[in-house]
DNA sequence: CAATTTTTTGACCGATTGGACAAACGTTAG
DNA sequence: CTAACGTTTGTCCAATCGGTCAAAAAATTG
């Protein structure tokens, strides 16, 4: 209670809090947001309606704190470029990041994919600040590289989204890749088969021209 | 009426359903499946929940054929990939075309998104045949165009994921990518940017070696 | 015109939803 | 023990959902 500024948790809230939001990534990430009703969740992390709304105010709430949790850890990888690093390695080590970012949290990257494909209703704002500067100051980093000829000349905030979506992929149509990649391809090589195909396909389409 | 499988419909009866598929593609892209509701797709049809009924006979119904219709629409790029063609040229043909579809056909794109994000609940019989003979039959082709030392070897299933990747990301994630490219950048013309870039990216990255 | 068929609508229904609430339960400090 | 506190639950509610239905309104046909 107290003035609700004062953030004062005992040990039962916090770790309730934390399995609840367990509960509410897995029933997100796989009905997105309208499609999850506050019951599912409830019972995913095996207790009762009310009791789930005694930690959380309600069903936004739950997805509010989530969504924000996510974006820092799905900035981290972004942040590890670095401009005193070799270009192509550092290009390289991001897209397997984010690779294995696909494969071990899948369930976040779909989380995010939903809202952002509804229009990120619930974090446009976020975007437009945290992610544009990130990615602007980023973006400034590669053009530095491609001006002193240390890699070929392309737009670098397409690089980026490039990145984004060919490893996002594994993680967000997983069904499909499964789908099209069947029984014996689609088994857990298939994000090592990626990441090799990926790194020849930067590697060449990167070195620099000469 | 009839026996249901003879398909007679007025003319009336064709329009609006036309009408209601129309309505329903706005709708459910931007909402899901269960995120949208009979009274909103209605109201975007310009009619009655019940008159809508009266056309469709359920929710279900209305998705259904819209995904029937659209997974041919989708098909088509990658079907016209041709064997005797010039393999680079070929190449950039279908990223090409895969980028006008994700600009004049962003709805269409996300609805697909959606249902394959949730799991592909709907048409994963569909993907598991027509989808996976499609793609194993081009993979075939581009295998082939490798063999021949006329393409750098690489995985074709997953340099065809990743082209379907790069290119439907800019209607999936159309809100992301315009945030982080800001009011001037993210205008109409980053489509051509992004064709630019991924042109660039595709050929450097699979010209044959020497 | 009247008869018939198709189209449209208002009223309604049962099920599910997010959420409220007081009562009950458990734990711990005095 | 009791009082105080944090926790849990059963019950209930208003709103919304997908869908039905009978009857009105148009449109079509004779």
């Amino acid at each position: 209670m107290e003035a609700a500024v004062k953030r004062k948790r005992t040990r039962i809230q916090k770790e309730k809090r934390e399995t609840i939001l367990e509960a509410a990534l897995e029933v997100f990430s796989t009905h997105g947001f309208r499609g999850s009703t506050i019951d599912q969740i409830a019972e995913a992390a095996g207790m009762s309606k009310p009791n789930l709304l005694y930690y959380f105010r309600g069903k936004e709430e739950i997805h509010e704190t989530l969504i924000a949790r996510l974006l820092e850890t799905w900035l981290a990888p972004l942040k590890e470029l670095r401009a005193d690093g070799d270009p192509l390695t550092e290009i390289r080590s991001y897209i397997r990041r984010k690779l294995e970012m696909a494969r071990d949290y899948p369930r976040e990257s779909r989380l995010f994919a939903n809202e952002i494909l509804q229009g990120a209703p619930r974090i446009m704002p976020l975007l437009e600040v945290d992610l544009k500067n990130l990615v602007d100051e980023k973006a400034e980093i590669i053009e530095g590289w491609m001006r002193a000829g240390r890699i070929a000349c392309a737009d670098p905030w397409h690089l980026i989204f490039s990145i984004w979506a060919t490893t996002q992929h594994y993680a967000d149509f997983d069904a499909q890749v499964r789908a099209v990649l069947g029984p014996e391809r689609g088994g857990e090589g298939r994000f090592e088969d990626a990441g090799r195909f990926l790194e020849q396909l930067y590697i060449g389409g990167l070195r620099p021209k000469g």
